[in-house]
Parts: structure tokens; sequence; C-alpha cells
DNA sequence: GCAAAAGTGTTTTATCTACACCCATGT
DNA sequence: ACATGGGTGTAGATAAAACACTTTTGC
């Protein structure tokens, strides 16, 4: 079949936005970007769109390539196209938001890459139009976050209360009623309670919780009693 | 500058999803396929991106060349990027979806395209992966919908609150009491009452209503109150 | 024994839900 | 006068918000 022609073709490129959570604070890994332009310089990582893959295996190469971790939460954000946005050339870009648990990413990968975790309110000087994708992936994460159980993706397997009070309060930059917190969070019925404590933030322990897999993923998607029927909501 | 080597370029197109309501029920304005492939079958409109323009100006311009409107609610849905999904080359489409106000849409122009409009659960058999867009953008509008005014965008710039609860049984496809839902309506303070009434489906009438402009532009965003500051939210 | 974080309940307030009758008018 | 859709209020249930003290244990 013949092409389309007198058609002006252009490169589509997948940018990820990769959040993490240290236990204290949001984090974005960075890499110093390895070719002109603005080579050197802070960026998301990214890269081009092969010919026989799709934008979500793009995505999910490109977050593989840096964190050598596959099965990322990862979620397709926004496409930007300004047409100079790149200075080179055309280069339209489809940007992903990836949750990353910071303890299961391996360090070694990402060093070829001169990547670093960044805190969200000290992520340097980024390329091109990065900084709008960094801004609309943290209103996406408190958007989704507020409807959706999205951040235990940012946990460990087993965490605790306090850390998952400390996750949402940084996403959202708020202080929490730790009573209604627990009470809240706990009549969901997403967590189920371990046995073991932590012990590293304080002399008392806090019990280690692991999520509710069944419930988790039927209550994925439910989000308000304004509708009739949770199911054929979520994009 | 030179440009980046050895990469592959592709066509990028937008489509738009555009709904109408009709006072009645929820619809989709489609047209005939003027070109090969799938010439002559329904299809979403849509068009290339040209070198010179952006993504959002490439919507508004095709949303434009099928209604006349301008200004029109139009947002960006979802990139759809399977290498096959169009079998004469790769391309990947940036998908929008418009809330028209049916009264203003101009028949004319949509003539030459042979467009019409369907019932969304009635529409037809629809080429590539356009109907995963319809659905995307089905939910999607469901989704904001529920935290955000923007069915308003649908209706005539008078309307009764009948009609408006008339677009939200649509919309949801369920049934509400009318005591709960003017109530619930009248209570964002979004709407002012106007002296006249829409006489055209009741003996009685019903009164007519606009929008408070100023409050509809500072709630748009606010949507829930879990969060603690409804501004760094919306995407 | 004390500092530091974990854990837990109750009351008040606001919001949501269910539900039924009268009104205005054209025919 | 009657049929049709428009308009309104209240009581009960549910969910959210405010608020303080006791427990554990490493030092």
């Amino acid at each position: 079949m013949q092409k389309y022609f007198h058609q002006t073709r252009l490169l589509l490129a997948v940018d990820c936005i990769i959040f993490g959570f240290d236990g204290e604070e949001l984090k974005l890994l960075l890499i110093q970007r390895g070719f002109e332009p603005e080579k050197g310089n802070w960026s998301l990582m990214g890269g081009f769109v092969q010919p026989e893959e799709s934008l979500d295996q793009a995505a999910n190469r490109i977050l593989k390539q840096l964190t050598g971790l596959d099965g990322v939460y990862l979620e397709q954000l926004y496409t930007f196209g300004e047409p100079n946005r790149d200075p080179k050339e055309r280069v339209a870009s489809v940007a992903y938001f990836a949750l990353v648990d910071v303890s299961k990413y391996e360090k070694q990968i990402s060093h070829d890459y001169h990547a670093d975790w960044f805190p969200l309110k000290k992520v340097p000087e980024l390329i091109f139009d990065q900084p709008a994708m960094v801004e609309m992936a943290q209103k996406r994460i408190r958007y989704k976050a507020a409807l959706h159980p999205i951040l235990f993706e940012l946990l460990p397997e087993k965490f605790t209360i306090p850390q998952l009070q400390n996750l949402y309060e940084s996403v959202y930059d708020t202080t929490i009623d730790k009573r209604n917190f627990s009470k809240r969070v706990l009549a969901t019925k997403l967590l189920i309670k371990l046995n073991d404590k932590d012990k590293s933030s304080s002399k008392r322990g806090a019990y280690y919780y692991k999520l509710n897999m069944q419930n988790y993923y039927a209550k994925f998607q439910a989000f308000m009693n304004f509708i009739p029927n949770p199911d054929n909501l979520m994009a």
C-alpha cells in the first residue's frame, strides 16, 4: 500500500517522569543528557519511539534502561508537541510518569547515565519543556492519588502506616491528623496487618502492613459515590 | 543545527471525538472518510499535524473545519501509537475530545464532509482503533464531569435545570432524583436564575438559568474536600 | 525516668439520601 | 377539569472533622 503523500513526518519521543519516595519526601530521577543539544544538562530519561514498538513499550523500555525495573507503574501523561520544543528539529514527546519503589531501584545501572534523585522542591533546571512535564506530572499524581490508591506503588511491599502518612503528606504538602488518617486507610480494607514491626524510626516500632491485592485491584477504579456505576470510569 | 541521525520519523495525526447534546441524549459527530484507506467509512474527524502548528492548534483547526466553531471546549485525551494502527504506514494519533453546543453547530460546513451526529449507543463501525478512542473519551467525560462542571459546555447559554438533569442522566446513563439534583446544582452557586422560561417541554415552563462565569472559572478546578489546596491539582 | 513516636475513641458537624406533595398552564 | 412536567422541604443515615491521652521502649 502506498504511503500518505505530501505530509511531513517527524520524530516521536517518549519522556519518563520517574517518581520515588524515600520515606521522607517525593523525588524525581533525572539523568545528565548524553548527547547534543543540551549535552550534560539535567534531563528526564527519554528516547525515540522505535519503528516496531508501541508507545507503552517505548516507555517501558526507557524506564528499564535507567532503573533495571520491570512491571513498574507507568501511565501516559500527555503529549507535548510545540513545533520548536526541541531546537534541533521537530520532535513530539509523549510523556509518561512512573511510580517506583526506590528500594528496588538498582543504582549501578543508572550510574552509566549519571542519574540522580532530586527532591521535587530542589529539581535542577531542566531542558526544553520538561519543567512543564514535571509540573503536569505532579498535578496528575495529586489528582489521581486523591481518588485511587496509586501511591502504594511508591512503597515497598511492607510498609507502616506512619510511612504511608508521610507519603501522603509529602505528595500534598500538608499535614494530616494521624487518627483520622489511620481510620480512613484501614476502612478501605486495602491493608493487611503483619506481625513484625519497623523499628527504624521509633523505639516502640510501627507495625508493618502489606496490600490486600484482591481488594487493591477491585477498588482501584472506584472513586466516588456520585457515580452510579464506578466501573465505566477510569481513563 | 544538524538533525538527529538514524531515527525513524513518522506521521502525527490528531483525531477529534466531538460530543454534542441535543436535549435528549449524548451524540458523536462523525464523518465519512474522504480518502484511502477506509474511504467512505465512518470515522472521527482528523488530520495530520502540520509543520508549523502545535497539537492544540491542529485540534482546533480540525474542529473548526468540521463545525465552523471557535473557542470550543477541547482537551487532549490520549495518544495512540500502536505501530500498525494505520495499515498504510505508521501514524501516531493524538486524540482530543470536544464538547460542542449543538445549537451553535453549523450544518452547512459539515455537509461537505458528509458528517452526521450519532447517539453514543448507535455509533456505526469506526475505522482503525477509533472505537477505543471513543470509549476512552466517554470514560474521561464521565470521570471529569463527576468532578468538574464541564458538561455546561454542551448546553446553550440559557438552559433549564431539567435540561441539565437530562444531560447528567444521559452521560451517566442513570436517573437522578430531581429534588436532590436541583439542590446540589444550586448549592454550587454556579447558576444564575433568569426571568424567562422555556415552555417548549411543559405547559408551566421551566426557568432558564445561565452560568455565573466568575464562580464557574473559580470552581472549575475545585473538586474534593480531601485535598487541602484545590489549586495545584488539575492536569 | 524520660523523650519520641505509635496507637487508639468519641463528639460534633456537614453532607448525602430517601421520599411526596402542590403548582402552573395549555388543552 | 385534568394531564403534564416544574418546583420545593424534611428527617434519617452516613461520612468527615476536630480533638487528647496512653503505650512502648531505647537511651
